[in-house]
DNA sequence: GTAAGTTGCCTAATATAATTAGGTAACTCT
DNA sequence: AGAGTTACCTAATTATATTAGGCAACTTAC
């Protein structure tokens, strides 16, 4: 339902009658509208770990990279509700209990083959983290519609330009 | 106010309350709640644009680089309801007649001394724009406070990288 | 200096949403 | 068969967004 109207449109009364029974019924089931944005927002995180997950399983080096950004961007381009949901802000505790733990843990094991040694590795984490992040939600925002080349050409060249980078990282400090 | 309590909290009913006015006497104003949250954003992009621009002014190079990012990171440190406003999915309209075409151009103009040919510099623009972005919504959503080093020391480490990275852009593809 | 228009607010009314409290029928488990 | 649990219900309260129509103060033109 996020992904068809919208995750901020995904609203204890929306989703009630979606499901034909009354608003209040909900809240047997979630704490409020919060809760409910909150728990959409753990099964997405949830479910792009395990994308990814699989994505990187067998691949090693600028392979695994590619495989891991477009798990990342795949999952956002067909579901924009579960993505944006991805994003929510969540209280610090339900974050540390989320899988964005996960995915910190599978961007650590992704880079092994370009030996990167602490604190580069946490950089390069933090870096690929933006560059990803901040890339699909520009792109879904519609930030790259308007111009050529098209965005998939880019994300190509991000990808190459990475990989590159992240065998000299040290170099570059 | 978006700043003090949010920019998704930022709404008629508690504007007009801040304002000691009615509710519905705003609405000479703004056309609806959508409409506020528009100008919000619409006010944010100029402002910073604004920002970014006087702070690369009289730069070139690596140091235009690093004067554009922390504007820009400061910005959202500084203000993060504002800067969350800028995030905000504006109408193809609303896009068009926005500020963001001058980001977009101070990117560009910042980029000059990195002697970039297209399609290389189109791609350079979106690499940064995904950077900042990405990387000032994961700090800002708390991604890199719970780790050590501080954010502050990985950001520096980026634009380094970012720098280095301009230089050679053409030969990684 | 007054008339006309404009501005910025108001009250009143309606619709939609979120939330809480308390109840009931069906299902599960002993 | 009875106790507990589940998943819904109705009813009521509160907050919010929005529209319509009115009024008083201010501005501007003659």
């Amino acid at each position: 339902m996020a992904d068809e109207i919208g995750f901020e449109q995904t609203t204890p009364s929306k989703l009630a009658q979606r499901f034909g029974v009354r608003t209040a019924s909900l809240y047997s089931h979630v704490k409020n509208a919060h809760d409910l944005k909150t728990k959409i927002a753990l099964l997405s995180l949830e479910e792009l770990a395990d994308r990814v997950s699989a994505a990187v399983a067998g691949r090693a080096g600028k392979d695994a990279l590619i495989a891991f950004a477009d798990a990342y961007r795949d999952y956002a381009l067909e579901h924009p509700g579960r993505f944006t949901a991805t994003q929510f802000r969540l209280s610090p505790e339900a974050a540390v209990a989320s899988a964005g733990v996960r995915h910190a843990q599978m961007a650590r094991a992704m880079l092994r083959q370009y030996d990167l040694t602490e604190p580069h590795q946490t950089h390069a984490v933090r870096l690929l983290g933006s560059v990803f992040s901040g890339f699909v939600g520009l792109e879904t925002a519609g930030g790259f519609s308007h111009s050529a080349p098209d965005a998939q050409e880019t994300w190509t060249e991000i990808l190459n330009a990475l990989d590159s980078l992240l065998r000299t990282w040290p170099a570059t400090s």
